[in-house]
DNA sequence: TGTACATCAGTGAACGCGCGTTCACTGATGTAC
DNA sequence: TGTACATCAGTGAACGCGCGTTCACTGATGTAC
């Protein structure tokens, strides 16, 4: 059998059409391309070359920008904290009754919103957790927290930092109300529960607490 | 090239022994062995073949008594939950101050001992979140929760169950610090730090609460 | 202003991997008569 | 008590899959002179 003549080869229709050899901003599109993917697929799901795939590269392109999959998944994680940062410094800025209530209710509105890279974010297996960027987000986004939650201005913390536990107790709730929610747990519970639940966050010390 | 003579072909040394063709409690055996392999690789690293290899079967046995790989997480993943119910019953029956402290240590404590296992609970979709065992087992033991965290005697929910503001937010506290812990955002924390955090768990209304 | 060349950012084919599941099969068990 | 036979619990080879990563390579860029 004579060779096929050669079909001409189309590139693939999801493939978006690059002018260049270069792309211009890989590194980028990787970004928002790898959230995309991992929000649809979640963090056991994700596959760096579906990533390439959809970016419209080669498989072994994202290595040139992020070496492997565990640094492409850490930038991700590391700006999902930063995020995650400025929504909670937004809810504390904004906070008309208690700001530590405002700022659960800002935490479990982060985590609906963005559930598998908030999934991601502790999952420290998938990622390197000793990334400088990632833990730098991560203390910061933890600082936010820190600082609304007990009226005081706590600074970065740059090495080990034992929280109060009435801040820890708060973060502790309104992560396990957030955790709860994504993995089903709460199906039964109206959504405008988790105001009732976070009035039994504990204030700091001689603070008058609801309920 | 002569064939080579046949070699004898060795079991697998890791592969026990097994005296006759069926191997008289393979369910059992899976079940056991299938647990060892989750808190060694995690959730996501299980593999239905390495516990089939663990129990010295073929990798198609399994099949037999759990369908697929998801039946045997999810009958390990009640199992988990039938054994939190008992730690939570027992807590709640030997608690010398509040109900509701000793509940969320017990909590801690499970995770912190069966940290795979606790994790792949909350995992459905690894799951059949359906599955008729797994459910009863989650329900008895959020009711074991429920019943000490309020002091009523709460029946078992056969169906959508809305609890206590109260009884959610420390079920949310005890989850989300016992998740926190896991997942290594804790690191800087002594492990003692968890009474002091759970002193601030709300009680039910009208009861004189810690902090 | 032009040119040589180092460096960078991509290609695309190939690798080996372990996985879940399917398949036709066979050995063992236990039940009906 | 013996025997035929249905049912159950296993085997082990094979399948196809998508993955991460490696490799030698090439096109484009930008800098030194």
């Amino acid at each position: 059998m004579p060779k096929q003549l050669n079909t001409v080869k189309m590139p693939s229709p999801a493939t978006p059409a690059r002018d260049s050899y270069h792309h211009g901003d890989l590194r980028g599109a990787l970004l928002r391309v790898g959230e995309e993917v991992l929000a649809e697929r979640g963090p056991a799901g994700f596959s760096l070359r579906e990533v390439a795939r959809r970016a419209g590269v080669s498989p072994a392109a994202p290595a040139h920008h992020f070496g492997d999959a565990r640094g492409l998944l850490t930038a991700i994680a590391a700006g999902g904290f930063r995020r995650l940062d400025q929504a909670l410094a937004a809810a504390a800025e904004g906070a008309a009754g208690r700001k530590v209530e405002a700022l659960a209710a800002a935490y479990l509105g982060f985590a609906r919103a963005n559930a598998a890279l908030f999934s991601l974010m502790w999952m420290q297996d998938l990622l390197d957790g000793t990334d400088p960027g990632y833990v730098a987000a991560g203390r910061s986004a933890f600082n936010s927290f820190e600082r609304a939650a007990s009226g005081r201005d706590v600074p970065v913390a740059t090495g080990p930092h034992v929280p109060d536990a009435h801040v820890l107790a708060a973060w502790a709730m309104a992560h396990g109300y957030a955790r709860l929610a994504l993995d089903g747990a709460l199906a039964p519970v109206p959504d405008d529960m988790a105001a009732a639940v976070f009035r039994h966050l504990p204030g700091p010390p001689g603070d008058p607490s609801g309920a």
